[in-house]
DNA sequence: GTGGTCCAATGGTCCAACCAATTTCTGCAT
DNA sequence: ATGCAGAAATTGGTTGGACCATTGGACCAC
């Protein structure tokens, strides 16, 4: 007897019902990341279904990062959907101490190399011109504000998981960048923060250009090994003044 | 003038403050996967905000696996959580085809690498012990099924991420391995899938009993090239008959 | 025991408002 | 005409109340 010939029947899945119409919606028109999608109250009438189970809905895909709410603006696409979707939700224990900083830094450590290769191996020379350009605007910012600048180093970083081919690179990344970010941009030091990683972005894209994988490899992790002593020297001046 | 010094109000956020809440009172009930918590309607009357913001909040939840609603039943816990929980909704695009599996690979030759290398410089002696107690199962399920064991192999490889000393190599590469099998276990041709790799555990757990981080990383990705070879062969065997 | 019926509890859906943030339009002063 | 403050419309967020569908236990007849 196979028991897997009785699966269970589907008696009720209204808000998945949703899910898959708008899949369809965005698809059939379109919409590209950025772009708003139709009000709650256009998609319950167009849907026959009550507004609230809309809003189960899109609360769920704004959970997975599918979608941003702006009250009194609209709801936006956030990045491209397609029918055959996988999500993936992490839940990762442990936050705002030094250790789990540090593990999510083995992790980017791990990808920020493996993309830079895959980069050299397989960029476009569009692509090679794109990272040119952003690592002009972060080198000048550098220069006038004496700096890092987060958000153009990021651009810069971007760039190149784009530019590896794959995807994931760049949503893995992602992901922890916004938690590194809303748990540590202002409780730590930053004050030169990165400051030490600033050369070797140039060295990294040399090696791309060159398309060397190898040598990308290398100063990406030449790259995370400065973040990461940073990242110790700033907490182990932390370390004087408060204890959790 | 520090800007970080006027943090932007807190006028809404009824639904995060119920998860909050909800978080403390999994705490301080002890709360163990599996267990039930109460019910919408008390929540809501409890926590003095309408049962829609509840039920807003559990959706979040539930979407990000952390807790599972049975109608008529009540909403269990599936995870254990903690206040300074991290998440991180991955949506892997496209699903079925061959390019998604070989992007996921690309994921796990980084990490699996990575893992592999901090393993060895990192593990305990027990750590080493409890990884060559995994290896000599797996290998005998191989021997008397020839053929490899999903099951032991998971189980060996768990045991390396573990001894890495970081946490989120199990949780990412797991989350990952679960959609793996859920797309691809059954429709790819799996008869002799994974024969390839199977020396190479063995001789990724002699380099890290050797301590020896670059050897364990080098056969890490020689063992992920079998694997892709072997999506290849069998991706390639495939095109032969049907067409997306 | 076995099977059936009933019933209370619980999540799922719906409706009709109102609140809060944002955008757009309007009309006045210049 | 132009610029800008204030009104109005738009849109997501919240509320309260109602009803439906499923579940699981209690109870009962056989």
């Amino acid at each position: 007897m196979d028991q897997n010939s009785l699966p269970p029947i589907q008696t009720t899945a209204r808000d998945d019902a949703v899910l898959k119409a708008l899949v369809g919606f965005v698809r059939a028109e379109a919409l590209q990341p950025g772009e708003r999608l139709p009000t709650e109250r256009i998609l319950a009438e167009r849907l026959k279904v009550s507004r609230n189970t809309v809003r189960e809905a899109l609360t769920r895909w704004e959970g997975l990062g599918l979608v941003e709410r702006r009250q009194g603006s609209g709801t936006y696409l956030k990045v491209a959907v397609s029918p055959d979707m996988l999500h993936m939700p992490l839940t990762l224990a442990g936050g705002n101490d030094f250790t789990s900083l540090m593990q999510t830094m083995e992790i980017r450590r791990a990808l920020e190399a493996e993309a830079a290769a895959l980069c050299a191996e397989r960029a476009s020379q569009a692509d090679i011109t794109e990272i040119a350009r952003k690592l002009d605007i972060m080198e000048q910012a550098f220069r006038t504000r004496d700096g890092m600048s987060s958000e153009e180093d990021w651009e810069f970083h971007q760039a190149i998981y784009r530019a590896s081919g794959n995807p994931l690179f760049e949503q893995i990344i992602a992901a922890m960048y916004e938690l590194f970010h809303r748990f540590w941009e202002h409780p730590l030091g930053v004050r030169d923060f990165g400051h030490a990683s600033f050369p070797y972005h140039r060295t990294i894209y040399e090696c791309i250009a060159a398309r060397d994988p190898q040598g990308a490899r290398d100063e990406a992790l030449k790259l995370i090994a400065t973040v990461e002593d940073d990242l110790k020297r700033g907490a182990a001046k932390l370390k004087l003044s408060s204890q959790t």
